[in-house]
This record gives C-alpha cells, structure tokens and sequence, in this order.
RNA sequence: AGGGGUAUAGCUCAGCUGGUAGAGCGACGGUCUCCAAAACCGUAGGUCGCGGGUUCGAACCCUGCUGCCCCUG
C-alpha cells in the first residue's frame, strides 16, 4: 500500500506529511525517503527540542541513520522557539535535496505553504511585561482592526496581539496584512494528510504510551528531573508531566497512561480539526490502509 | 449482628430552613498568521439508588428495602 502510495508521487516535488499524532505519518515518511531518496525534515513543535526523544515519538537513533533527518533534537529545551524560528531553520533545507517534510504541527505548515508575517521576536523583558497585564489592560492597547480580527477572550492570542504592537510600533493586523508570499506555493509540493479516525486511533495512543513509559520515557523525565520546568514549552509536551510524576512515584502507571492518553487524545482532535479545515484539498490517506501490507 | 454514615450527569462532588437540579473533569463539535503537544469558544448528558408515605409541592421530611463506607462486638 505504501509502495502504490509512493509510485504516485511526483520525486521532484517536495512532499509535505500532515497528520494527527500516532497517525503513522513518520513511517510513511521514512517509506517514502527509502524508495524515492529525500530528507525528512520535522515539522512537529515538541520533537524540536533535545531533551525528549521517546515522550515526543521522535524517530529512532537507527530510523535516523537510515535516512538523512533535519530538524529534531535540535533545539536546547530551555531555548526560546516558535513557528518563525522553525520557519527561518526550514527554509535553507528546501533547497538541500528533496524535502519530505513531516509532523503535527498545522500551524508550521500553514506558515510554510500560506506564509508568515515577519514581525520581529518578542524580547524576553517585553514577554515577562505582558505575561503580567491582565487581558483588559493588554486589550485596551490594541487597535480595532486587530481586536476585530483576533479572539478577545484568548489570552494568548491577545497577548501576542498586544507584544506585536509593543515591540514593533504596529498593528499585528497590519503586519499580517503585508504578510509575504509562501516558500512552498500549492502547486509546488505534494501534500499528504493522514486521516486517521477516532475508534483506530485512540488504541494506539494508549499501547504508545504505555510503551513509552516501558521503553526509555522514565529515563528521559529522570535525566530532567532538575531542570524540569512546567512554564517551558518544552515541558508542556504531552505526557511529560506524567512521567516525571511516575519518577517522583506520585502516581501508578494505569493513571498516567489514562492521563497521557486523554490529553493525546484531544490534541488528536484538534489536529485532525485543523487538517479537515486547513487542508481539505491535499491528499487524505487513511492511516489504516497504509499499514496492510 | 448492632450502631452510625452515605447513595445526585460517564467520574469527583455542590444543592441554605421542602418550590421538579448545578460545578469541575471527561465526552462531543468548533476557532486559531510565530509560547501551537499551546490558548480559546460552544453543545449534549440526570424519571436525584428502589418502593411506599407526609405535603398544594420532595433531591431535601418520615418509613421499608438494596448497595457501599466506618465503628463496636
């Protein structure tokens, strides 16, 4: 099945793999490197970071080996990084052989293929100011073509509304209006969804992370336990807290898988939400298929 | 066996001196142009353990039964 996928595909073009985690997305990737030749870049916001290797399912020390890999691990997990940072680490390997580039993250694919507005990084002093306004003060601030376009009961969104406008002097709904065209414009790469339904899903997210926990994530929250921090993005990644809580021996293992896999289980959605809004007209592959022979 | 307590949404529990029920979590759906494995919005679930009784009216009072918890023997 992948190999009939594969033949499909155009070699010339970069292929973009969305899909919900759990979904088998990185083994397609891999199928598809091995038969056509490419390089996997990641495009999945927890796997950047060089702390979890296992928690966040990043591809094995031996998958990598097989197959030249970009963009996992490499970001030091107490180091800021957003969609800019990785849109800035993607576009130098777009032109380095051919991408196949794979993840979870909607909005780092919707950066590459639509584009990102270029507004400069929000300084740490400037985010540590906004991190202590409240949401009427920050919304207060803002200009009515921003408050118009945002969701003013999303703190993080007004947030960001308001670091925008602090640090640059203009309006995010300006920036956004002058948002540059794509890297990768629809007609130049082939896009791929995983649709992966709820009822096949969710039994593998429970035996991924029960295997996890048996195959090296303990280890990993073990080696943290020091400098663990829960306000890190890296640390608020899916079932981080509950290994760590496993090594403290605050929990029994029945309850963190249970915990970890529901949070999995409703990033799933909200991912496979995005995919059904954002890439209706990419190619939907069904998880299940892909895996029969 | 006796005494006491408890039984309300899938789960944990609120519900003042009686006026036919709420929250958190979960489930389900959605939003999202840079902290996105984040943040946010919306919807649906209950003949209040079962049977009697009192009352204009009972989740709430009385009573019998059943389940669970604690104490005593």
């Amino acid at each position: 099945m992948i190999r009939n996928l594969t033949a499909t595909l155009p070699s010339h073009l970069p292929v973009l793999i969305a899909g919900p985690t759990a979904s088998g997305k990185s083994a397609l990737a891999l199928a598809i490197a091995e038969a056509q030749g490419g390089v996997i870049v990641n495009a999945d916001a927890s796997q950047v970071y060089d702390c979890w290797r296992v928690i966040t399912a990043r591809p094995s020390a031996e998958e990598e080996a097989r197959v030249p890999h970009r963009l996992y691990g490499h970001v030091p997990f107490d180091a800021p990084y957003s969609t800019g940072h990785w849109l800035r680490d993607v576009m130098p390997l777009l032109g380095e052989g051919r991408p196949i580039v794979v993840g979870g993250t909607g909005l780092y694919f919707l950066a590459l293929t639509e584009g990102l507005a270029d507004i400069p990084a929000t300084p740490p002093e400037i985010r540590a100011r906004a991190d202590s306004m409240s949401l009427e003060e920050m919304r207060s601030d803002l200009d009515a073509d921003t408050l118009h376009r945002i969701d003013i009961a999303n703190r993080a969104r007004v947030q960001r509304a308001w670091e925008v406008q602090h640090v640059t002097g203009r309006a995010l709904a300006d920036w956004q209006d002058s948002t540059a065209p794509p890297l990768l414009a629809r007609d130049s790469f082939t896009g791929i969804v995983m649709d992966s339904p709820k009822d096949w899903l969710t039994p593998r997210i429970e035996a991924r992370f029960d295997q996890m926990l048996r195959c090296g994530a303990l280890d990993e929250a073990r080696a943290m336990l020091d400098r663990f921090d829960p306000t890190l993005p890296s640390c608020r990644a899916i079932g981080v807290a509950e290994a760590m809580a496993r090594v403290r021996g605050t929990i029994d293992h029945a309850t963190a898988v249970e915990r970890a896999s529901i949070a999995t289980r409703q990033y799933a959605k909200r991912q496979r939400t995005w995919f059904r809004s954002r890439m209706a007209n990419w190619r939907w592959v069904a998880s299940a298929d892909l895996f029969l022979s």
